[in-house]
DNA sequence: CATGAATGAGACTTCATTCAT
DNA sequence: TATGAATGAAGTCTCATTCAT
């Protein structure tokens, strides 16, 4: 009974759940489309199919919906990061497991404008920092993890060092394949990426 | 570049060619601390010495001088990809070749957050599409053609796929330098970097 | 005062009864603490423990509460100004009388912010004006009437007039009291009035 | 030349100034008329005859202009006290004295409702406490000094609470004359405050 | 050429009130 | 009766841009 009236509400019923949920799609959809900077709450508001109000009484401000869109993108993200598994592999069973984990994580970045807005343009904020920082670390780290799958094979030696860069190119290549006009189709540039992976990660011979 | 409709003012004389470029200057420190988003014209007329009305003398509006700033920081990362010599060198050269290579681009990039703000905070605007993917072409380009200098000890097949590759690791790389609060410090990183390349673009032997 | 009009509900049970004196002492409650202006609906309702919806089922708006709010004030505050006695008395007990009188008046109006929200901050609106001139005019009747339990020891000649001027010493007193920080005390103050109504309402000798 | 972007303009221009003015003295009227509450600044520009941009490049928001009007109207009544001269006088000019005294600063509040808006419903916030405070102050050290000039007649020992109470009971007199329906007209109500003011404060005989 | 005052569209946000459950 | 989700008018404020001096 006792309602925050100064605040945010906290859903109590099934439609509220509902109007919080729609409202963070239509945030996701319209950062897509345009942008963060070019989207206002009444857009947001108006996508969902509801009045500016319920905007405000879900969401302190855009800031905050645009928080919680990134917050519920990380999580989907990592999820869909596959964890290897452990059991006695060949050499070639190891590339093929390395060609088939890279298709997937790039897969499963669907949303590449979304990916800008909440990792690139709104970088400059604090408490988004602070948000892409903890992400960025678990996804280093599961990367790290995954050498374990392939260890007997593996030729690098700063293993830390190796997993920031494959983090780091693979986010690239997600952008460039989404963002930009690239000429170049998405299965070549797969095909040199996993090469260029196999052979900086694993040793030659088996 | 240089407008000629509605009233801009053509640059004729020392001091207004002057004003100009410190607007120029303004706008790239000003995006740098701040964001496109987060500057106004006021301020940026402000941190140039001028009013406001000097602003719109000298452009259309504040997307045109971000276009001039672009245009600018292309130019010059460009002029900074240093042209590789074509004669013959032995497999150990070329890698340090590549080596030199790597660092010195990633040196002429010595503003992160412009890079941010001029190639992807604004990449929804047509305009600035335009621009940025006439550079990337060229940035491409510029890297097929390096590969010259190395032929006789490259192993890739798809060379183009390969430069388009390249653009984006490296790219990404710098991102990650300067961008984000990476444990790892330049030089790993940068060890890594040289090595996967080395690995990936030449063949092992002498 | 019970609106009949609108579907406004009309307490019959004893727990509704209860609800709408809850949000009526919430609404004085808030009214004191943070004015009319700055509270709204939703709080008052929360600091009642009712949800909004039953604010609108007891009130038609938020000024409906706040003119019950008044009402109750002034029935409270005119119900506190004693009824003076009406026998022979000295002209000592005569003075007795009109400093007990002022310490009874003042010591009534516990509530000095409600004093102001209640009858300045809305007094631009029409039906508080109405209510707040009826309630002056009955203040002034009263002292009007207690002139003649110290008759014989009048001075003033236009007693209509004093009356008036009576009342409106006692309320700026009582907000200078309450209202502002005065570094002099209550004690002070209290006597220098007593002997200013003293000197100005009652003859010299007995 | 280097202007406060994102600050409150400082005038520069002639121009400036004058629709500087402009916009204190359509918020004064508006608050006269309407109160501060229901007057918007979209209300107060207009009222100035200038664009709601104007309005915010002058005043940080509607509190900054209502503190400014505050500040002018203090400044206008504090100056329109007369300073009573020191020369020896008879009993009979001291009574004058003190009559002329009262109706120069009742007369001085032309602007009742202004005093209303001004000094008490804006109470609550804390940067108009400060400034009314320090007015309450002057006024009442004025009034302090003012018994100089009647001194030798002077009956009363508590100075200070004397000067407290007259400054309390003048401005309930200004409001009774002017914000209440009183049926009492302005020269009975003056002549009561008179007497009063001159039984209580000066001695009897010559 | 330079200045900075003025403009006003439009973004952000609140809150009194209604209404479906 | 009670609840609290939903509404949207209306207010606050910003900033890109124009224009008179």
């Amino acid at each position: 009974m006792e309602e925050q009236s100064r605040g945010v509400r906290i859903p109590q019923q099934e439609r509220s759940r509902n109007t919080r949920n729609r409202l963070l799609d239509a945030g996701e959809r319209l950062f897509c489309r345009q942008g963060f900077h070019g989207t206002n709450s009444k857009e947001i508001a108006g996508e969902a199919g509801v009045a500016i109000g319920s905007f405000y009484a879900y969401f302190r401000d855009k800031k905050a919906l645009f928080l919680e869109v990134l917050d519920r993108y990380t999580e989907k993200i990592l999820s869909s990061i596959p964890e290897l598994p452990r059991r006695e592999i060949t050499r070639k069973q190891a590339e093929q497991l390395l060609a088939d984990y890279l298709r997937s994580v790039i897969r499963s970045h669907d949303l590449p404008e979304l990916h800008r807005e909440l990792f690139v343009v709104m970088r400059t904020d604090p408490e988004v920092e602070v948000l892409i920082d903890r992400w960025q670390e678990e996804a280093v780290e599961r990367i790290y993890r995954s050498f374990a799958s392939v260890e007997p094979y593996l030729r690098i030696r700063d293993k830390k060092a190796a997993a920031v860069l494959l983090h780091a190119v693979v986010e690239a290549v997600i952008h460039r394949l989404t963002l930009y006009k690239v000429d170049i189709g998405e299965e070549r540039l797969l095909a040199e990426l996993t090469d260029m992976f196999c052979r900086y990660l694993l040793i030659d011979r088996e």
